[in-house]
DNA sequence: TCGTATCGTACCGCTTGCGAAACGATCGAG
DNA sequence: CTCGATCGTTTCGCAAGCGGTACGATACGA
C-alpha cells in the first residue's frame, strides 16, 4: 500500500519537519551524513566504507570524515573486520538508534497534521 | 485527510529522498538554507530578514548568509522595501520555483514506491 | 616468498558556515 | 531637528566539510 500524497503536501511535510528540526537546534547533519546514518540503520549489515561510498556515489574520504563526525556524536561505531583486517565494519549504537527513532516519529507526527 | 504512515515508512521515505539527492549531486543546501527556501516558497509573503530569523529561531546574520548563498545560486532575490527603506523583501525566482517543484514531485514519487 | 591489488585513513589547501559583536542607513517620536 | 530604535549587513576568529592525492596495513595470486 503505497503512500499517496500531493506535491504541496510533500513540500509542507518537508518544510514542517525541517522547520522543527532547525528550531529545536537539533544536531546539524549534512545531507550526506544523514544519508549515511540512515543507510546504516535501514539497510542490512554489514556496512563498510567502500560499500557506503559506492552506494552514495561519493569518495571514500567523504565516508571516513562523516564517520568521524558521527562517531564523535556517538551515533555510530567502527570495528575491524576479523576475517579481513583491511575492512572496517560500521556498527549502530543505542544513541543512534534512539535518534533515528525520534526522527521517524517526528515525521509521522508531521504527516498526520498535514492539511488535506 | 491526514497522511497516515508508519515510522519505518517515514524513515524509508526520508532515506530514499536523501539518497537520490546525494547521488544526483544536487545543490548541497544546509538544513537551515532549505528551511528558509521552503518558508519563502510555501508561506505567504512578504518575507523579511528579521521575520525569517524569528520564525526559524536563528540570528539575522544566518539569514543574510543563507540569502547570499541562495542568491548566488539564483534561488531567491532581494529587493528594498519602498515603504520602509530599512527592510529587505525576499522574493522568489523562476529557478527557485522550479527547484522546489522538482523536490515536491520527487518526494511524491518516493512515497509512492514505499514498501507497504 | 614476492609483488600487486585493495582497504581505510591522513594530509593538503581551500571554501563555507558559524556565533558574537559592531556598523551604517533609515525611520519615527518628541 | 534631533536622538533613540530598528533594520540588514559586515567583520572577526574559528570550526568543519570539501576534492584530490598519497600513504601504511593487509590480503592474495603467481
Amino acid at each position: 500500500m503505497p503512500i499517496e500524497m500531493r506535491p504541496s503536501q510533500a513540500l509542507n511535510l518537508w518544510y514542517g519537519v525541517h522547520l522543527d528540526l532547525v528550531r529545536q537546534g537539533a544536531l546539524d547533519l549534512t545531507a550526506r551524513q544523514l544519508t549515511i546514518l540512515l543507510t546504516i540503520y535501514l539497510q542490512p549489515p554489514p556496512h563498510t566504507v567502500r560499500g557506503l561510498a559506492a552506494k552514495l556515489g561519493v569518495t571514500k574520504p567523504v565516508i571516513t570524515r562523516a564517520l568521524d563526525t558521527m562517531g564523535a556524536l556517538g551515533l555510530v561505531t567502527r570495528r575491524r573486520d576479523e576475517n579481513d583486517q583491511r575492512n572496517v565494519i560500521i556498527q549502530r549504537t543505542v544513541d543512534g538508534a534512539l535518534w533515528i527513532e525520534r526522527l521517524g516519529d517526528f515525521i509521522v507526527a508531521q504527516a498526520k497534521d498535514l492539511p488535506r
